[in-house]
DNA sequence: CCAAAAGTGTTTCCGATACACCCATGA
DNA sequence: TCATGGGTGTATCGGAAACACTTTTGG
């Protein structure tokens, strides 16, 4: 490999061996990682262990790298490295790009941005982060570089799929109650609904089955389990016209 | 400005004056561009006049410059050399990533699509397309590297976000007819709604204001001009819950 | 026995749907 | 006068919404 050195202002005395006819951006993304623990909406944060932002909270994430087939692969790579969570690749949503000239200190740094749901589980911070954690979402630190405009653009980019595809119940499980589902929907559209129409609707339109099953050891009469109909949720989601009725 | 002179398989003897210590991807805009021509929905395409797919048709677009402020001004910038067209950066929606290792034969190139909804206009080609011209959506030629697969991905997301934001009347232009907007609605939904049912509802929500003026020049009884009351518009979809009906 | 959450049925109301006839205009 | 598309009212139906009491369980 050919290496030689080179000086400028923004880095001096380092090896430059990678070399093109024109201007390329750094290419990063980042994650935001959503969770549900039956009460609140989650979402996954690392503590930067690098300048710049070290010691801010962030959003998962890094740089794309040659190896790195797509970019979701990167995300999730970088996400495994940071917070050891192993998310699957159809569970990951693109958000859209953040390409603001300042939004990094260091460079021009594009980012792609990605957010997942997923169920409830452990993280440990790795590699770059000096911790992983899980924060309420209505109780979110200060975060490094435009990631609180990311997570913002994630939370309003959820709420919509949420009508379109059955991604709310990857934050379940496989196994839920009813009143779970309730719960998270209305953590995540801000509003609440009746107990009973609820229950209704998502048992007669088929999107969910009664497994049969109950939950064991609650200080009350026992809840029973469901599984999420996935094929049948799309096809519902399918019949969405204008305003989700036909004119 | 330092420059040398470097050999590698892909380019011989050219200048190589943009050095980094790590790897960069080259990153490229490229922009759907819908309109309506009162019948059917319509895609603006240009003609490649530089290899690679010379000769081929293509999505207007091209690679973002550090003197870009961000990704967005890339595309409009592009879009206005190819095709002389200017849209608004409000008027302009995210789509997406498109990261392949192998989406383009030179090079590794990450796409960042973008798609827009504009007005019927005329279009010239210009720079590095030989042409440009609107095509019927479902008449859309053979396109290069993934267009088409990026073409597709925007159907999808214009048909989902017509639901949350009024950008169906910026096909439509300031005044139009309750048919155009029927017309339109059922092209890109490819489905048919009951002409009374439409414009009642169109008019009972408050979504469109009648103008008091007419159409002039018909063969047949002159129809209404109407404007878009998209504040109205963005209320009613506020109103979207699950399967937008509350629970 | 008490607290806490689960389960369940009926009525009301509104919006979606289906449907057909007359009107205005230019050719 | 004819062809074309514009404008409009009503009856029905179904799903959404509102609403409260009983049951189960562990403590």
């Amino acid at each position: 490999m050919f290496v030689f050195y080179y000086n400028d202002f923004n880095m001096a005395n380092k090896t430059k061996q990678y070399c093109y006819e024109y201007w390329h951006p750094s290419v990063a993304t980042d994650c935001v990682i959503f969770g549900f623990d039956g009460k609140k909406l989650k979402v996954l944060l690392i503590e930067r262990n690098l300048e710049p932002y070290k010691g801010y909270w962030a959003l998962p994430g890094g740089f794309l790298r040659e190896t790195d087939k797509t970019a979701e692969q990167c995300a999730l790579r970088e996400l495994k490295e940071e917070t050891n969570l192993v998310v699957s690749e159809d569970r990951l949503w693109q958000l859209g790009v953040f390409s603001e000239v300042n939004r990094d200190p260091r460079n021009r740094v594009i980012s792609l941005a990605y957010y997942a749901l997923v169920e409830p589980c452990d993280v440990v911070g790795g590699d770059d982060a000096a911790q992983a954690q899980w924060f309420d979402i209505d109780e979110i630190p200060q975060l490094a570089f435009d990631h609180a405009q990311i997570l913002a653009k994630a939370r309003e980019a959820m709420r919509r799929q949420i009508h379109f595809d059955p991604i709310g119940y990857d934050l379940l499980g496989k196994e839920f109650t009813l009143t779970q589902v309730q719960t998270l929907y209305e953590a995540i559209q801000g509003v609440t609904y009746d107990r009973r129409n609820f229950a209704r609707k998502l048992q007669t339109s088929g999107i969910v089955n009664p497994l049969g099953k109950k939950v064991e050891g609650t200080a009350h009469k026992a809840p029973q389990l469901f599984e999420c109909n996935k094929d049948v949720f799309k096809e519902k989601a399918q019949s969405l016209k204008f305003e989700l009725k036909k004119y």
